[in-house]
DNA sequence: TCAAGATGTAACTAAAATAGTTACATATAA
DNA sequence: TTATATGTAACTATTTTAGTTACATCTTGA
């Protein structure tokens, strides 16, 4: 299963994105979201790395880099992954039982694909579709 | 991340399938995977919860329900799904917050689409898709 | 200038998920 | 009736996940 970082990372760039002009800070969002400010740096930190949000130490808030159409929920999901491997293979299967031996690469082929359809549709999705969600409820 | 499991599951029942005629006990398939057999049994509990396999204590070996061609990698993944969801939302947002009070509905929504995706593709592939992509190795 | 308040980050803790193991009840069949 | 198999509960170890504490550093207004 995906985490939360993904559904906090969210949450994070719909608070700066809909309140450009004021100055939300760790801590207010932290407060959105329910969790403690360390949490919340911790992914901003991952989404400046990616490029789409800045900040600077000292200076409260944080500036969404790029339009809302143009983050893609598939941005965001890559830009928390440390390992880019969706799904897990069990490992050192016995090399000597015919199946054993290539069992990892033929699941490797069969996740691949998988994984890719998954991506195919969170690059469809936008930050921009989910503040437009967020705003009819 | 999806855990090994159904890793495991998919070798347990190459197994099974391409050796109908002997007796592939849960020991034989732990050699194989190369886990303990209490992992073996665990897992194939489940398939044969799902109708993929059957067996009888006391009798070696597990018998293969349905044709390879009939058994899709999704069926096997939901056998083994305890939560059918598969990204998480983070709980407790803030309800006096007009984000927090909806972020989650939203994203449950858009989840649903990305896992749709996803088990549309797993449903593609099949059991018999494996076995065949392991004799090509 | 300096104090208040913000971000950035390392280090630690707690809880949950994951995988593996031990032990044993029960069924089968030679 | 004994050897061997499945079925399953209970326990342990490891890793992941999430949250917390502590503190260095930067910015800005008084």
């Amino acid at each position: 299963m995906i985490n939360t970082k993904l559904s906090v990372a969210i949450h994070i760039l719909t608070l700066i994105a809909t309140n450009p002009h004021d100055r939300i800070t760790s801590d207010f969002i932290a407060k959105s979201v329910n969790t403690n400010p360390v949490v919340i740096r911790r992914i901003s930190g991952q989404l400046k790395q990616a490029g789409l949000i800045s900040s600077q130490a000292g200076k409260p808030g944080f500036t969404l880099l790029k339009a809302p159409s143009q983050i893609t929920i598939l941005t965001v999901y890559q830009a928390l992954q440390t390992n880019e491997d969706l799904f897990l293979i069990h490992q050192d299967p016995n090399p000597n039982c015919w199946i054993g031996k290539n069992i990892q690469s033929v699941l490797d082929t069969t996740y691949k694909q998988a994984q890719s359809a998954l991506e195919k549709e969170l690059a469809q999705q936008t930050l921009a579709n989910i503040i437009e969600q967020l705003a009819t409820h």
